[in-house]
DNA sequence: TATTGTTATACTCTATAACTATA
DNA sequence: TATAGTTATAGAGTATAACAATA
């Protein structure tokens, strides 16, 4: 029973994590999968718009009107590839930028905010619980799967 | 810098667990928004589709279509208000009530599955520092609020 | 006059399929 | 022939505004 008391807390946790975000994003005119695209560039560096579609998990297709919009708003551009005239390079702005190292540094301090009050033998706990609660996690999945996957072999 | 550990953490967990969440209401059909409903529906009995749309947070609009949907797939029903002519009652169909069991006896395999391994002071220390870096949150997020008035307030 | 739900319209996320230009 | 990106189309989440029926 106490391990849904730990799942419960921790997807309460999760809705409010995510609710401060989707606020933050809104009030710079963001959505999650634009600013996820934005991250992606922040930390490789220009891409391709197949590369971003494999980094983000969804269709070439979506990053044409992920990108489309990220160019509207001045955040990212695209310019053509050196040496694949089929290819673009989509990069970020000076605009997005310096949006981006905005957003990291309100990431570090709200990491720094949230342990606030707890001892460091705690905070390292806690690290320690939530990397073997994800580990166990990936587990069951992988285990689900491979069970999937032989259901589907016998039929 | 121990704090962005946990955050980092956190995120990667609350990743993982989203797109386990994702695939397994995909197997059944289900979208997050309309589970959400389903949910309201078996834990709070019979309700309006103004109650539903203060209860998911989302637009009285936005109710009519989910409610379409999940009658579509028979789910749910709506049925006459028995003194107001103008609202109606949604409530779970038998097949909807009998997968809502279905999903809460999983939830709480789950959550025993994801602390197994750990001893119980672990289990109960994690609890609490979830518990505690929720609050801190929702601390932080009250206070930029009550800064944010007052900066709207001066202007 | 206020409330319940719906029609109309629009934006965003997401996908598949068909197509163009280039490799 | 295969690959990069786009046009076309569609379903789902979400919103606002206008409107009907009822309170």
């Amino acid at each position: 029973m106490s391990g849904t008391h730990v799942l419960d807390s921790l997807l309460a946790l999760t809705q409010v994590l995510q609710a401060d975000q989707e606020r933050e994003l809104d009030r710079r005119g963001l959505t999650v999968p634009r600013t996820h695209l934005l991250w992606v560039l922040f930390h490789g560096g220009p891409a391709t718009q197949v590369q971003l579609s494999e980094a983000l998990g969804v269709t070439p297709r979506h990053i044409t009107t992920l990108v489309d919009a990220l160019d509207a708003t001045g955040l990212a551009r695209r310019e053509p590839h050196p040496t694949d005239r089929r290819a673009v390079l989509v990069h970020l702005t000076e605009r997005g930028t310096t949006l981006m190292q905005a957003m990291d540094a309100e990431h570090d301090e709200l990491g720094a905010a949230l342990v606030a009050g707890l001892d460091p033998d705690t905070v390292e706990a806690l690290t320690r619980g939530l990397d073997h609660v994800r580990g166990r996690l990936e587990e069951l999945i992988a285990a689900h799967e491979r069970a999937q996957r032989e259901r589907e072999d016998t039929a």
